[in-house]
DNA sequence: TAATTTATGTCAACAAGGCTGACATAAATT
DNA sequence: AATTTATGTCAGCCTTGTTGACATAAATTA
């Protein structure tokens, strides 16, 4: 038997299953699901010249009106440099505005302007739409497992990040 | 009541919610769960100075030993330019490994090597961990649900990468 | 009241990872 | 033999995230 270079390793040619006790499943399904569910809004981003980082910023200004940047900066767990970046492309042309805070003069409170919850708007639709068609034959028990599996994937000490958002179960998140 | 200078779009202080028929909560939900479920990995990555995109292309040449590059690329939905410097630098350091085609000499099949394997394993046990803990009070109807639900989410005409993966429903992809 | 801390903002440079375009070689197909 | 295909390389650019440093105004603390 002739031997190998020692350079090239050997491959390995049987595929890692889920005998390990790792759930391959869910993790791919995870995997493909988001990157799907993320590409709907990626079109209509392009178009305005904008990213996923603009969305998210529009996004959270929509759900809470007001909230600070610092606050922005903790849901969004991003540095203040990355978000001075597109917040200051946002704000320029025009999808939300800055006001001081009244309680503490050197807060800036982010609002969205009428274009910014139109925008807002446009990204979240086909999202909702791909969600209704993925659950479109579940119940409402089908549905909590749902929500709560995916709660359940976010880290303990974080969740009150989804509490905090109006309408959520959890929170009522109103804390504004 | 002034006038207020045109260079400042008014600031809307109201929340947007669902009333729109948007699913915010499912949305958020969604976005929270894979920011956290990539954390875990990310922190690994970090150690062996690697990325999410090393951590792709890990996985799925683990998963589906001897797949060609063409086949890689369609699975990550990225270009042969960016899949290039990463899977080099995975050869490089010996993770990976690539083997002429038999069939047809063009094709390069990609195996994991022994290290390779360890590293998808090592990637991928916390993230099973924060599944097996999300899904924890759920049994089998619910499972089904949310296996439902996360494969809804994937375009249909892109649901064939799901199957093609060893241990999946609906196709037992051993393709190969 | 002065010192200290905090909220925000700016400058700068770098990194990861994705894209486009172009070109090349070897192998397969027409 | 001509054409197409699989892979690879070069190059440059973009988005978005990071680190470090510094600054100003406002709030808090000593």
């Amino acid at each position: 038997m002739q031997a190998r270079a020692k350079t090239t390793p050997d491959p390995i040619r049987s595929a890692l299953s889920s005998e390990n006790g790792i759930d391959f499943a869910i993790i791919e399904l995870f995997f493909f699901a988001y990157r799907d569910f993320t590409s709907d809004p990626d079109q209509i981003l392009e178009q305005y010249g904008f990213g996923r980082a603009h969305h998210r910023v529009v996004h959270f200004v929509n759900r809470r009106p007001g909230l600070t940047v610092a606050e922005l900066l903790d849901v969004l767990q991003i540095t203040k440099q990355s978000l001075a970046r597109v917040l200051k492309q946002l704000i320029d042309t025009g999808y939300i505005v800055q006001v001081q805070g009244l309680k503490d003069r050197r807060q800036r409170e982010l609002y969205p302007t009428a274009k910014g919850r139109e925008l807002a708007l446009a990204l979240a639709t086909p999202q909702s739409r791909r969600i209704a068609e993925a659950i479109r034959n579940y119940g409402p028990v089908e549905r909590e497992a749902i929500e709560g599996f995916l709660r359940g994937m976010v880290k303990p000490e974080l969740r009150v990040q989804v509490d905090e958002l109006p309408g959520s179960k959890s929170g009522e998140g109103m804390r504004r």
